[in-house]
DNA sequence: GGAGATTTAGC
DNA sequence: CTAAATCTC
């Protein structure tokens, strides 16, 4: 019997077995399967934390892959290039993977698309990453969702695909084609001494996503909606760092938060809507590429942004004298992710307080973030700032001592990240000093600077700024 | 074109 | 109480 000719997987930010509807058809096709990533210069330009979280990610599924008798194929170089080779060295007539949204990959992807089908190659993406794709969501008038609340109305009982079991094993080809070594792409290279720091916070993989999910649905589904607000608690899901680089699909969340909500966890109604965040999040990013770099309303043009570098180093540092925007940004530096509410904090205080570019805060989140998302940095970033998607009618400024009454009341999470405000401060917050590079020169025991910006005085700035910008 | 609504607010 | 724009139907 003569084999079938092999189907080239090309692996992105799908690394899993479970409802992975391109792998899902490529096993069922009955034909040898080659699963192959490569480090295209995409890969090469994502920030230090990403980078080297993709790449533990990527070991983690080769390993998966070696467990059911198969492999994954480690290939460096532009994706056409190195995917025509391939496709000569085996003679494949297939190449599949799994769509993404943002616009540099959708850029690559569509001139990898038409390049293979000039060849007569079976060039095909599947969905996956998405509950619902961009394109099948409209308004009743045909265009795209612009607020979220309609978007949600629109989508919450829309049918999502069934599950689809993980292949028992792939058809392995002839003879496999050679590989690079991971180690070799130096993908963690970027993070020097953050790498031993942050590690330990890290969920890395499908099992691990799975057992996260079943922990969450578990212990903190049903209060939700009432703790996830907190910023020293664990009441949040955790699962950003899997989903973003596909450990888990976000059908198994989503039905996971349903199946919660028909067992009495009233919390788990706002899990869905979380979920639907993320599903607005690139819905805006495949119609409204320009999200990602320009204001997403033109308006926003001409406010007037200002220029303080020696302002935005202490922001990173964590040292702008406002103790719950500090605690924040060193919980970033320490564990790769940061609270989401502390997320807005942080970035209302840079963009307003600050007056500085919503952009320099993203690109400063896309090198920290383990979970970093393009679509909800962008989005997260452009809605705090005011020049993104959000109809309310005022200029929204968070009070950051306000916020830490409310949601930090004791100090908690204050403590936990902050060692310059505790006698004896904790493990989690000394370890922010060994993480950080060694020329910004802190130590633990350093006094406390003073307020970069007085609050009132910032809002009163940033109030301002709006005035002139409504004005030019 | 009009009515009703709009994730997380601050003073 | 403020201030009051834009989206969706």
């Amino acid at each position: 019997m003569t084999q079938l000719s092999p189907v080239i997987w090309w692996v992105r930010r799908d690394l899993r077995l479970a409802d992975n509807p391109v792998l899902h058809a490529a096993a069922s096709s009955d034909r040898p399967v080659i699963a192959l990533f490569i480090c295209d210069p995409l890969v090469e330009g994502l920030g230090a934390a990403p980078k080297w979280r993709l790449g533990l990610g990527v070991a983690r599924f080769a390993r998966c892959l070696d467990d059911m008798g198969s492999k994954l194929i480690l290939r460096r170089g532009d994706a056409l290039t190195v995917l025509q080779q391939l496709i000569a060295q085996i003679g494949a007539t297939a190449v599949w993977w799994g769509r993404q949204y943002d616009p540099d990959q959708v850029a690559r992807d569509k001139k990898v698309k038409a390049a293979l089908r000039d060849s007569g190659v079976d060039a095909q993406s599947f969905s996956g990453h998405l509950l619902f794709e961009p394109w099948q969501v409209q308004t009743g008038q045909g265009t795209f969702y612009q607020v979220y609340s309609p978007f949600w109305r629109a989508v919450k009982d829309l049918d999502v695909a069934p599950h689809l079991p993980a292949p028992e094993c792939l058809r392995a080809p002839a003879q496999w084609p050679d590989s690079d070594s991971l180690a070799d792409w130096g993908l963690g290279r970027a993070m020097n001494r953050g790498a031993d720091v942050v590690h330990p916070h890290l969920h890395i993989g499908e099992d691990a996503a799975r057992t996260r999910l079943a922990y969450f649905i578990d212990r903190n589904v049903a209060d939700y909606q009432d703790q996830r607000e907190f910023l020293d608690q664990d009441a949040c899901s955790g699962l950003s760092e899997n989903l973003t680089y596909g450990e888990i699909s976000p059908g198994a969340l989503w039905r996971a938060g349903q199946h919660a909500l028909d067992a009495g966890k009233a919390g788990a109604a706002h899990f869905l809507k979380e979920i639907v965040w993320r599903e607005f999040a690139y819905h805006l990013i495949f119609h409204t590429p320009h999200i990602v770099s320009r204001n997403w309303r033109d308006g926003w043009d001409s406010f007037p942004w200002s220029n303080d570098g020696t302002g935005v180093l202490r922001w990173k540092q964590g040292r702008t004298g406002i103790d719950v925007i500090d605690a924040a940004m060193r919980e970033l530096y320490v564990t790769g992710r940061m609270h989401n509410r502390a997320r807005m904090l942080v970035a209302s205080y840079l963009t307003k307080h600050m007056l500085t570019h919503w952009r320099v805060g993203q690109d400063w989140f896309a090198q920290c973030l383990v979970d970093w998302d393009p679509a909800a940095n962008a989005m997260g970033w452009q809605w705090v700032a005011g020049s993104g998607p959000d109809a309310a009618p005022y200029f929204r400024i968070f009070n950051p001592d306000t916020q830490a009454r409310k949601f930090d009341p004791e100090g908690r999470y204050r403590r936990k990240w902050l060692a310059e405000i505790s006698a004896s401060a904790p493990e989690t917050a000394q370890a922010f000093f060994r993480a950080c590079p060694r020329s910004w020169q802190l130590s633990p025991q350093m006094a406390r600077p003073n307020p970069l910006v007085d609050l009132a005085e910032g809002r009163k700035i940033a109030l301002q700024a709006y005035d002139i910008k409504n004005k030019t």
